[in-house]
DNA sequence: CAAGATTTTTAATTTTTTTTTACTTTTTCT
DNA sequence: AGAAAAAGTAAAAAAAAATTAAAAATCTTG
């Protein structure tokens, strides 16, 4: 039953379900035109788009909000709470690990680590710094499905590897170095400069 | 003569960068069969994909590296040099200023303010930092093209008018609200769980 | 209740993008 | 000169994505 979806289709799910985020509370119920504007894309693409994950919406009236964002939710696999660790306690970590977005969304980050001495076993939102050593001792204890890596460009790799070998279902690397994919291990690449690098293509054409 | 490249092109265009990066000193020169092995693509690929930069190879002889890599660091922007500043000095905005890919790809942080007195005047990452008030006298002083937005939420929609103000020519937000284009300054949203939610899609089908 | 308006669903079509194939040109080597 | 090696490129094929249009369901109004 559960078909696979478009990658370009997956890619907007997440557009849509932040847009859903900005509505007020008063309204319950959602036209994909409406949605499509919200989201900046053509209502026809909104229904196909949304079309993949079943038949969630009501003919001649549109979609019930909660249940859309319920269903989103689903689909995206958001509704479990998956466990992240993060390592690297530095700035980058330490933003990811009190951004509210991340919770919101349903992931829990249960771990912070570095190697840094004089990190470890200090509090860092709410979460005690523990040695990088630890990570497949902790992972083995409790299972994790995502690491999430804000170490420096250098330690980067290995860090995957690490991860890998601590049993991560899949890796979020916000390093600015490219990390690919490891044996079954899903690997993500999260570039900071990427956005700015398309700013900078409109700069460069003043557009 | 610059002609737009297709995206699935530029994605590969890293990959072809760093495989050059691997290669030992001795060689200097390169065929595209050899790279496409080292890319893990088809030679034919890699040859459609580098023609779209121009003649860079020879025939019967194969491409040269420096030149090569010099070419694809061009043509990646890795050395045009924007400057920007960032408004939010918190752990979010002090990553960002640290971000060694911003550097890299050729983007100068000259300034970081915040509103907290307590910081001003701070350093952080090389550079003082100054009240948001003197953003738009900065500006005046030394024009800046990118600004980028590290605050909480909250203070997100206030910063954009201020960097409009102070005449940055585009925007590029970290903070989890969505801050649209004003007038001609063109505003790009980065939300750093939108990649966490695509993984979880995959998570969730065990891919 | 019937007619018309609205809105999703879905099949079909069209468009766009990407990849591959096949051929031409250039250079080097024997 | 002839063969081999290699880039460049046009065009075909394949794949992916987006759009259109028609069908079905629901709501509203007279």
């Amino acid at each position: 039953m559960k078909n696979k979806i478009p990658p370009a289709t997956v890619k907007r799910l997440p557009i849509y379900l932040n847009c859903l985020g900005n509505i007020p509370k008063g309204k319950n119920r959602l036209s994909s035109t409406k949605l499509a504007e919200l989201a900046k894309v053509n209502p026809a693409q909104v229904r196909r788009d949304l079309s993949y994950l079943g038949t969630l919406g009501t003919r001649g009236v549109g979609y019930e909000i909660s249940t859309l964002r319920s269903q989103l939710r689903m689909e995206l696999g958001l509704g479990q709470g998956w466990n992240a660790i993060i390592v690297g306690a530095g700035n980058l970590g330490t933003a990811l690990a009190q951004y509210k977005g991340f919770e919101e969304k349903g992931f829990v980050i249960v771990g912070l680590y570095d190697t840094d001495e004089k990190k470890v076993s200090s509090k860092i939102a709410g979460l005690t710094v523990r040695s990088v050593d630890k990570i497949k001792e902790d992972c083995n204890n409790h299972p994790v499905a995502i690491g999430i890596i804000a170490t420096p460009a250098e330690f980067a790799q290995e860090t995957a590897m690490s991860l890998v070998d601590a049993g991560v279902k899949s890796i979020l690397n916000f390093a600015p170095i490219r990390i690919d994919n490891i044996g079954h291990v899903q690997t993500r690449n999260v570039d900071l400069s990427q956005e700015l690098q398309v700013l900078s293509y409109y700069l460069d054409r003043d557009l």
